[in-house]
DNA sequence: GCCTAAGCGAGACGGTACGTCTCGTCTTATC
DNA sequence: GATAAGACGAGACGTACCGTCTCGCTTAGGC
């Protein structure tokens, strides 16, 4: 029959960024995302599975444009600047909201697909091809599996923005980035 | 004049530990602890300044104890080893609640810095002492910062446990233990 | 839109009447109705604005056809036996429910409306009712108002009822009425 | 030691006073009475049985003195000027506090007890002597017992007071003494 | 072009935890 | 050995958000 709208999925996704921008993932509550978008909670919650998945999907689409790769002629300095990059943004306004959101998907299983797929993926996606320019230019050792790659380069940075146990501003990401590349064995750099 | 009692915090601490085993963080509802513990609500709000707090101080304490340090005569071996019985750990019962409480932290920063206090800081402790005895054998190199060696060595573990976009098993462990080793560049290895 | 279901306001006045009847008004709290109702503490609070406004409106609704009107043949006789009527009510067990409403009203000045629409002005209809039967009949006399009529009527009863500086059985009833009804001057019986 | 007594009961007391005067008996707290009094909660509740009961005895006292008796010349005249006086009470700050008050007695029968003692009795003692100067000029029904008298003056102006369900200014206060003075039936003015 | 089944808005609802409040009792430490 | 200071247990309060539901109105797509 009547096929769901497409308006509703863009309003609520629109509404929804409009949320997070002002008050980040806690602001973002079903009553709030239905009142702004004029879509009701029940056509939320059948295009969605929860509050979570409809922030995350949101906050993915929103950032899926917003960090360009870097191209600084190294594999070193490409991912070097990109670490430096990410962790500018963990400190921005957004940072704090995927921070929620990457949290949030603790909580709620059923979030969590949304947030690897429209957030995660892209991110590791724009990575993957830094690595794999990396690897053709030989400047990395290709036993390393991308995924862990990608783990040790930005899971230090997330753990600190989620607990704030240590300071994360530029020194200390690179100083990551740096210790991630050349390792913690001694001799190695 | 009357000091707060040490029998409602050591009550509260217990009842929490046993709730947190038997449904994880979302058992320890303020309601449930006050119930089992025999401590009211009133009370405990004046002990610590929210839940996460309690069940952070809790879940603490009752790790302090359970994670011996490995010695295995090198560096290299110690290491690996620790980074391994924690990412056992983290696939555990408790590794969820870890992940529970971490990601409560990020929504209620009242009770991070307990998480902090007496969770991270003792792992963190414990992990200094490898680091350190690594460092009087010549085995790491002395230009990394103990803070950042360790969440070279657990950022990876604790980002996969929470957003679960990459297995977290035995071998997903100990490549990211070598990888933060010998570092992501070629010929280091 | 959905409109208020009827049935929610049912079950919860239902249950408050029986909460009242066993425990007076300290039973009826709004976690006891809410509890016994099936009708969450949220929509209670939708349909009312504090518990004292259920309470009058469930108790009200269940006196509202508990005493009936006498018609004793005269204006002397109808108003001295629902005077003691009312003084016998007043004794019992609904008595100090009562009681406990009307305290209650000074304190919750949202529920004081309710408790005039659906208990008070039930029964100052009721007596109405008699007053005029009696001025058609010309018994009484037709400058007094009738609600200055009412309020000496019933006014000391309740101020005994509630602070209990007197009894208050059949004899001091009449008494009161009798008292009311040819005034205290001299000459006047 | 014993004198130390004295002066917490007179401590409690002032406090007490100037707490009702500020916000009415929801002001005047156990806690806020200790706070300001500097006289222990548990020193407090070994002098009385409840915080009403302290309530009670410090407005009892208070008002002990405020309102003179009139001497018009005749029992009608007293009395009515009485029943205006206390009407305009009613209608003043400390009328809303013996609402309270008298409110409070019915939830807390340990209070009750000192309300009549240091508040009602006072009252009553006042009139009683207006009653018997009237009784002695002959103008009054001897028939008519004090008690009866008294609250039939005055319990139609505290219901009124209590449940707010007729305006209660001098216009009205006169109609009452009037009423209850002459009687409702025909024929009797 | 009509009809009908579904999509949809609006928001009421049950559930559940929250953090706060005040009461009256109990426990120290002080004077 | 009485008192101040205040911690404590008890339990109701009113609020918030979740995700489900129940209404009617709207609107496509099949006939």
């Amino acid at each position: 029959m009547r096929p769901q709208s497409l308006r509703a999925r863009e309003s609520v996704l629109t509404a929804t960024c409009a949320l997070l921008e002002e008050g980040g993932l806690p602001a973002a509550t079903v009553d709030a995302i239905s009142a702004r978008s004029g879509v009701s909670k029940a056509t939320i919650y059948k295009h969605w599975p929860s509050r979570t998945a409809v922030a995350a999907e949101a906050f993915g689409i929103k950032m899926a444009t917003a960090v360009p790769l870097p191209d600084t002629g190294t594999a070193v300095g490409d991912l070097t600047e990109q670490v430096r990059l990410v962790s500018a943004f963990y400190s921005s306004h957004a940072g704090s909201t995927f921070a929620q959101l990457l949290a949030a998907c603790v909580t709620d299983p059923a979030g969590a697909p949304y947030f690897r797929e429209f957030f995660l993926n892209g991110r590791r996606d724009a990575i993957g091809v830094l690595w794999r320019r990396a690897l053709e230019r030989g400047e990395v050792d290709d036993e390393v599996d991308v995924e862990t790659a990608i783990d040790l380069l930005f899971g230090p940075l997330i753990f600190r923005l989620l607990s704030g146990h240590a300071p994360l501003g530029e020194t200390e990401a690179g100083a990551i980035a740096s210790a991630a590349l050349t390792g913690l064995l001694r001799g190695r750099g």
